[in-house]
DNA sequence: GCATACAGACCAACTAGTCGGTTTGTAATA
DNA sequence: TATTACAAACCGACTAGTTGGTCTGTATGC
């Protein structure tokens, strides 16, 4: 029980397999070939290729909303709460991103009893946003007439749709695209006496009374 | 060559499968089935599978791709040019929602032939948004500190996000949603200078001079 | 008579999962 | 320490089912 030598060999070969060709463009015996295991190694560790899936699915989910409400709990306004979690949101990247990747692609392929289990905290991760977003309006450091729904997705959007071109080793660090995603959302969403705050606009890029 | 009943009634099933169930979790047989053709019928009206998935990708990335770039003549200033691409991108939901589910989720099941005219084309819609907000940031409408790259990648990924949540019958219409997103995104790109010009101010929920 | 459009039985290839067997670790016993 | 006992980890040939694609045949229009 305190080897687990082969399954997380075998987790770490699928994602990088998956990643690129996709849950169905890699086979089983592929995944086992190249990293060294076998058809029974793989059945021993995984119930089937659909529970692989999952959990590399489990994984990812769990961890990002653990970092959201760790946020959430560390900081006591909607600002800094908002732009604490979408720091870490964008820093899971970093460690993350094939998990994210499949996450991102694969979810439509998870077999109903899991899909049920990865929906629900998917749920929890929206309602958080949701909530941070209806404390500012609440009060006043965001504006009144923001939908929550649609600044929440489209939040959940840009930052989600990274998987689609960040590159570990790309021209911008993590922490530079976390600072840049949080100057452009709270400029979207910040009251006019928001930015003006100290506290608040050093989460900005360029003060307001900076010009 | 004037009748195309079953090419049309075949990409329509496939459509609305695929979006629900994945390119791999329908099978021909099922398209086939669904929409009272044959086997033989589709393959006399597609070389293969593949071939499909390409057309479906290919007449939404054509047609998104023109409407962009008819915003992009049809307006002259940067703001103007881009709210009417996103207006144009939002829009597309409301027909092409199918196709861009398959479009963002099964982009990587694409055979190389297929993927690169794909790719191609969904660079050029890129390179206009980024252009736009170039012309933007030289005209001194959007602000000068933004990384063009990041915003850009930003608006791609709010929008295209639609396709995990919008519902055609849901609570908000589809030109309600383009003008949220128009002013989420414009609060995060324009300068102080231009929110307080008319002309601009025009596209934002509230002016700023309002309250 | 000839091409186009379609039908449907058929096939070859592939793939998830199985199953009997082997190796490896470990703990009790002598 | 050596030996036995047992279980967990792992192997790989095999299977049963599925799936994309083919091929022969038919009907319809020009």
């Amino acid at each position: 029980m305190v080897e687990k030598q082969l399954k997380d060999r075998i987790i770490e070969t699928a994602l990088t397999l998956f990643e690129k060709y996709g849950y169905h463009g890699v086979t089983v015996d592929r995944i086992v070939a190249e990293c060294g295991a076998s058809k029974g190694g793989f059945y021993h560790n995984f119930k089937s290729k659909d529970e692989l899936l999952y959990h590399i699915h489990d994984v990812f989910i769990t961890y990002v909303l653990n970092k959201a409400q760790e946020a959430y709990v560390k900081y006591k306004t909607p600002t800094k709460r908002l732009c604490a979690i979408i720091r870490s949101f964008v820093r899971v990247f970093h460690i993350y991103k094939p998990h994210i990747t499949v996450f991102n692609q694969e979810a439509a392929y998870l077999k109903p009893e899991y899909a049920e289990k990865i929906n629900e905290k998917r749920e929890r991760y929206k309602q958080i946003i949701f909530q941070v977003l209806r404390e500012g309006i609440e009060a006043k450091q965001f504006r009144a007439e923001l939908s929550v729904e649609l600044a929440g997705l489209s939040i959940i959007g840009m930052v989600n749709w990274m998987y689609k071109w960040y590159k570990p080793d790309g021209p911008m660090s993590i922490e530079q695209i976390a600072a840049a995603f949080n100057d452009l959302i709270l400029h979207s969403l910040l009251t006019e006496e928001a930015k003006r705050d100290e506290d608040i606009s050093s989460f900005l890029l360029s003060r307001v009374g900076d010009e």
